[in-house]
DNA sequence: CATGAATGAGATTTCATTCAT
DNA sequence: AATGAATGAAATCTCATTCAT
């Protein structure tokens, strides 16, 4: 389901050693997209941080675009891991919406470099960008769907609140993690979830 | 329409014929900027597009950076002034917001540019692209304290929710406005109405 | 007939300026493609020997490549031109045929670059190489079939005749202008024509 | 068939493996040569056609070049083999000319990147270019001044008329073997036969 | 004001060759 | 002998910006 599916990578390394310098490299791309866009992201600098040759970039990925591409998939999915692993066992949709919401903060966190990531992909690769909110989305329409099925839901157009939840959670990420670069206090999440749970009730 | 505060343009130009060169340049500008992004719009496509030499480019502006941040600014401007004007006489918040958000998707849909701009502006000058969110912010701010205090809306944290709102009306506009290049139907307006009423309640 | 019509050319300098530093550089190009072939030859080396800046060569070619071909196209020109000039207004098939040899001899002997760089075509562009040694066999065609149909010769298949006199002529070349940088002693051109003579009379 | 002379290379394998690896990897470069010219062929695609690694090139050739050299002897070789051979027990200086012309015709058939190797020597190794030539017109020069001394053939300068057959040969085999893949029919060769004939009779 | 030529820094990419295993 | 990773120099090309006319 990761990315050892990814069939850009121009040859994968048959060697331990060819494996750690392509993750050295991902991790440095990793850092010097979010930093820089990926635009002003040069070989160079993605090596230099790697500590490797430049020319050693190009053993592992065929070219910048397609380096910027495994990144986005490999963010994507584990963002995705993650939030799906915090729903847990819970089993009301609130809560597992809280869960989720407050494992998003915490991904995005980690991985601060996600934000300009994914919003550079708009530039590089349209599709990718596209595929990226839309499979969040189809996270939430799946779950919205069920609740609603079971009664706890209002019976609202499912699509539109998936789209209006990513939109959410995104701009509150981008205003307290991102740019303030904390989780979000209490007070946030808690009147966030309240309006979640009221414009969804019954 | 446009405010002049724009301090840094070289020179703002005397004759008519200056007037109408820069705004050639301008409307080029935005349209480049908007398909290829910034780092890729280069002068010359831009000044090819506005049929003028690539030279006259710089008699109206120091540099591509400043060309850029004044298109932002003037599609800030030009949102928030559609965006006021559209809520008119009305008084009730929902009625407002209602407003607000159809004319937020009538300016997006005559300028498809503004999303791509806005975004890359992140990688341009991160100043600008906080002050274009934070901006549109303090309006909706500006609305809801007002609707709390006169006990219409709940007693709900303003901050938080003027950017859950900002949010939504942004994902909504990019899944249907920019990427249907249509409005939104009305089931989608009407369900976000309903979510955003009902979050807001008393 | 000439070069103008050659639409691979970027854009035609619109000033004085402007061919001149066009001119520079595609003499320095013949020069150093003369030298060095095709794929060593580098846009450095040319701007250089032209006394421009790099960037320069991109104001009048859209790549190396072009360069080339132009090079390769005016060069069978001039040559055409040459050897057509030399024919004057002798009317013996054989007096024409010494003549043009001798005018191409002369011709080479100016262009010392045109045998390499003709032999390079073959891996730039397979058809421009071609076209360039058809070209010139047509002429020997036309010349043979006008002796042929005036019984000045005997009645040989044209176009056989016309592929070994070119290949006659191309091997004298190289073995003497090309290789010994003289003028082949009258010896040979004697020989040469005495064979040419024999073989194809009635 | 091709004798080892070659002091260039690195040491002859000593292992039966060894010997069928250097194989491959020349049987593979004559691929790749005669279709990229020397300076595209890439040592990677060679050593992949050949199913080698990389690195097992320089195990047996010191470099690059050293392959190429090796090879243009080795085909050199080869034609001059087949082009005697060919003679066998003719007498007649016109008999062997033709059997000649038409053994040459069958090595290129079967050695297409014979003709594209040998051009691209030009730019390789100048001298081993000028010897492939030489070399060839001295088996003419031989045979033509015994031909002479029996008063077979006019006495010409053999050295001209050693050259310009070859140039014939050369260009007839371009036109009609190269370029149309295909043996001249019947009717090239005895035009150029009579040319021949004629042009060197007594 | 307008034009178009000139500049040169910098970016991506290729590839012969070396080296560790 | 063979493998495949690593290297780094060099090449082509782009483009913001400056300048002469």
């Amino acid at each position: 389901m990761n990315q050892l599916s990814s069939s850009e990578s121009k040859s994968l390394p048959k060697t331990a050693r060819g494996r750690r310098t392509r993750e050295k490299i991902l991790a440095a791309a990793e850092q010097v997209f979010g930093e820089l866009g990926y635009e002003r992201a040069s070989i160079v600098e993605i090596t230099q941080r790697a500590s490797v040759a430049q020319g050693s970039f190009y053993t592992y990925f065929p070219n910048k675009q397609a380096a910027f591409t495994e990144l986005v998939r490999s963010l994507s999915d584990g963002l995705r891991a993650a939030v799906t692993a915090a729903a847990g066992t819970e089993t009301s949709r609130l809560a597992v919406e809280r869960r989720s919401l407050i494992a998003f903060f915490n991904f995005i966190l980690e991985h601060k470099s996600l934000y300009r990531i994914v919003r550079q992909a708009e530039f590089v690769d349209e599709e990718l960008y596209r595929d990226y909110y839309r499979r969040i989305a189809q996270g939430y329409v799946r779950g919205l769907r069920q609740a609603v099925d079971a009664g706890e839901l209002a019976d609202l157009d499912v699509d539109t609140v998936a789209w209006s939840l990513m939109g959410m959670a995104d701009f509150l990420g981008m205003r307290w993690v991102l740019w303030e670069d904390q989780l979000p206090p209490d007070s946030v999440i808690d009147t966030a979830m309240r309006f979640v749970r009221d414009g969804l009730a019954r």
